[in-house]
RNA sequence: CGGGGAUUGGCGCAGUGGUAGCGCGCCGCGUUCGGGACGCGGAGGUCGCCAGUUCAAAUCUGGCAUCCCCGACCA
């Protein structure tokens, strides 16, 4: 791609009013551009970094043997007067077709859907257990939309939601579920900041889970143990006398968290009200148990922000970087689109900065942008017959003669 | 939903009663060219909306809307 035909400008500045650091980065450069409160553009950078996200998270997924599917998010009343959430739920968005005066909500999570549907497919004993997923937009009615893209009125979320037989069954795969979250947020760049996190369980179980990255901007209370790298929600540090669950350490940390995901037994909250029941070998019927686990694909992108920027711009893990390479062109645009070919030819995402404008101001939109790897070339490189490579994270470049320049790269990847 | 702040060209802002200005960006010409270069010349605004006060309102008064922040809320 190149920058000069991005659909997106780098901003210098941004109005006082945006104090959120992850708001600030993403509109400044060229990310996002915000229609209302809580309710984004995802501009061809952010898109780029949000389908990233979703990749990792979907192929882990699917490894976990979920099956993709995707579900209404206009969704009738009736399911969800069929739980009594439709008047439970304040930040549910309601509203009645002008024509047909029929009620509908616009879904924030689709236990209500789900649950209805699995009951057409699959009764058997036989069948069970299984687990499907959806990534999709989500609407909640917030009060008070904040903190950028953390807390929105739409948001991106993958739900995955798991059918069992038995509370054992449904315990082992709770636990399965929270190491895969674990790898995912390993690869998305966050895993040493993210803790498993112990929460209210409701009604249902001791505990449900979530994953809490530390930043400033979280708007939950953890207690972070160090000992073995769990953490504890303050709703419940109370009930747990301050002690860290897993290990008995009482020595814990006080910190600021988002939470970027959660995983939940739902047992049968939601496969009773619609009658999902199953037949088990002895041809009775039994309740279905269910989990359900869920990640804020958008919430991720935000936190990462959070998380990984300098005073410069963002520091993306090359994982999630809307492009592998940002090659810069500073008076050498022979030479740059020779590269750009040579590395877009090996199927390398390349963000080529071929406008015209100053050295300056390209290095600094490249540090905005905050694309991991950095390749620059320049008629003062070239006289010297060498190729400038820096790591977005990193203050020294590194200069590789120009025939081992994709050699370098590649293994930089 | 309670409290506070804000709303003026695309973006960031100034402008306390006399009919709107600066910086960035944008267009044109020229000079520059490794950390947000410079000169000259341009285009672009019903000052959030509706009332009211006044000879005269971006400016004063009232209402409304929207955005941001704090709090409450967030299976």
């Amino acid at each position: 791609m190149k920058q000069s035909e991005l659909f997106s400008k780098t901003q210098k500045e941004i109005s006082k009013e945006t104090q959120s650091l992850n708001h600030q980065l993403l509109v400044r450069g060229g990310y996002i551009d915000q229609l209302a409160a809580g309710i984004y553009t995802y501009l061809p950078l952010g898109l780029k970094v949000l389908k990233k996200i979703e990749n990792i998270v979907r192929d882990e997924m699917v490894k976990a043997g979920g099956q993709e599917i995707l579900m209404p998010a206009l969704q009738p009343a009736e399911n969800w007067k069929e739980t009594g959430r439709w008047d439970l739920m304040d930040d549910l968005f309601r509203f009645t077709s002008f024509y047909t005066k029929k009620e509908f909500a616009l879904g924030p999570t689709h236990e209500e859907i789900l649950s209805p549907l699995a009951k057409k497919i699959f009764t058997s004993y036989k069948d069970f257990p299984f687990a499907v997923f959806q990534i999709q937009t989500k609407f909640r009615d917030e009060k008070r939309a904040k903190s950028g893209i953390l807390r929105g009125r739409e948001f991106l979320m993958k739900d995955y939601y798991s059918f069992h037989v038995s509370e054992e069954d449904l315990d082992k795969y709770y636990e399965k579920m929270g190491k895969v979250y674990d790898r995912v947020f390993d690869r998305l760049g966050i895993g040493k900041k993210t803790y498993y996190t112990y929460a209210s369980g409701g009604s249902f179980s001791k505990f449900s889970h979530e994953y809490q990255t530390v930043t400033p901007a979280g708007e939950d209370t953890i207690y972070v143990c160090d000992k073995c790298s769990v953490a504890i929600n303050k709703e419940i540090i109370k009930e747990l006398k301050n002690v860290c669950p897993k290990c008995g350490n009482k020595d814990l940390r006080q910190e600021k968290g988002i939470e970027v995901g959660n995983i939940f037994k739902l047992k049968d909250k939601f496969t009773k009200p619609f009658g999902y029941y199953f037949i088990d070998k002895d041809g009775k019927e039994k309740p279905v148990l269910m989990g359900c686990y869920g990640i804020g694909i958008s919430r991720v992108l935000g936190a990462i922000v959070e998380v990984l920027s300098d005073k410069n711009g963002i520091i993306w893990p090359k994982e999630v970087a809307p492009f592998q390479v940002h090659l810069l062109s500073l008076n050498s645009d022979r030479q740059a689109l020779d590269i750009y070919k040579k590395l877009t030819d090996l199927g390398i995402e390349v963000l080529l900065d071929d406008r015209e404008e100053s050295a300056g101001v390209k290095l600094n939109d490249a540090d905005l942008i905050g694309i991991s790897l950095r390749v620059v070339v320049s008629d003062k490189n070239e006289a010297k017959g060498k190729v400038e490579i820096k790591k977005r994270a990193s203050l020294k470049p590194i200069f590789v003669a120009k025939n081992t320049l994709v050699k370098a790269i590649k293994k930089m990847l």
